[in-house]
DNA sequence: GGTGAAAATTTCAACAA
DNA sequence: TTGTTGAAATTTTCACC
């Protein structure tokens, strides 16, 4: 079973910053020998703590520079709306998550393009066209002062 | 320079599904020798095309299953208000996340806890104890279809 | 949890298209 | 410039203590 104990702590600590540490240096950091280390966290990974491991991108040179978060409700609350709903934003690569939250509005959009061009482009062509969409709110990023998932 | 072409396409789009696929194996996905392929990683990274890499961790094994937005707006719009508030999300372990935007609210926090009694106490404890913070709404999150940075 | 060693990978200099 | 080859250094991984 996978412990939760302070080196384990270290461990995903260390692996959060930098996904891509070799074990050998993860083992040494954690105080662990490299064959030690390297069982926990292979422990970690096949209980699902840890999850996988990623790239992280720099978002204006992917073309992503930027970013509006969009309340989103429902004029219909049929199960099918919904459905059509999700797999529009499913189905968009400008949405990077979006999530069903409590409240006035039904969702709540992460919309991550190149430029406000972009932008209009996905609120006339894409959410403009799903059916049953009403009170769109937009909150357009200026800054993120802090983004511990970047 | 770092370029766009199809073959850097490919090795991002790799490095983003795995960010601990082994060089070989990544260079054998894009066509490339490895020696090639490490080039242009390394290439990537010293760009900033690549800014760095994760592990993913599992928000439920790691206390923080509990997910909601959070809009602030302040009272005080003086710069002495906004860094007060920014300084205090920046030191607050549960903000994950924080973004300066355009609208009504001037902040909208993605803030992780283990469950509602722990965002019951961040929201009072927290939130309530930074000065000129009005005008809070809440989204929690019940459901998150897409998840793209997960 | 540590040791030791085999297998695999990383990394880079030299060279080719 | 961009890619390949070859080989040394390093790391991964695992059976055994």
């Amino acid at each position: 079973m996978t412990k939760r104990d302070p080196i384990n702590e270290n461990i995903l600590r260390e692996l959060q910053a930098n996904g891509r540490i070799s074990n050998t240096e993860l083992a040494a950091r954690v105080g662990l020998s490299a064959s030690a280390c390297l069982r926990r966290v292979q422990d970690l990974e096949r209980s699902g703590v840890i999850a996988g491991y990623r790239a992280v991108l720099d978002p204006v040179a992917m073309g992503r520079g930027f970013l509006a978060y969009i309340g989103v409700g429902l004029s219909n609350h049929s199960k099918a709306a919904q459905s059509a709903f999700e797999q529009a934003m499913d189905a968009a690569p400008e949405v990077v998550e979006f999530h069903n939250v409590t409240g006035i509005i039904e969702y709540l959009l992460r919309v991550e393009v190149p430029d406000l061009a972009a932008y209009k482009a996905f609120h006339t062509d894409v959410l403009g066209v799903v059916p049953n969409v009403s009170a769109i709110t937009t909150w357009v990023v200026m800054g993120s002062p802090k983004d511990g998932r970047k």
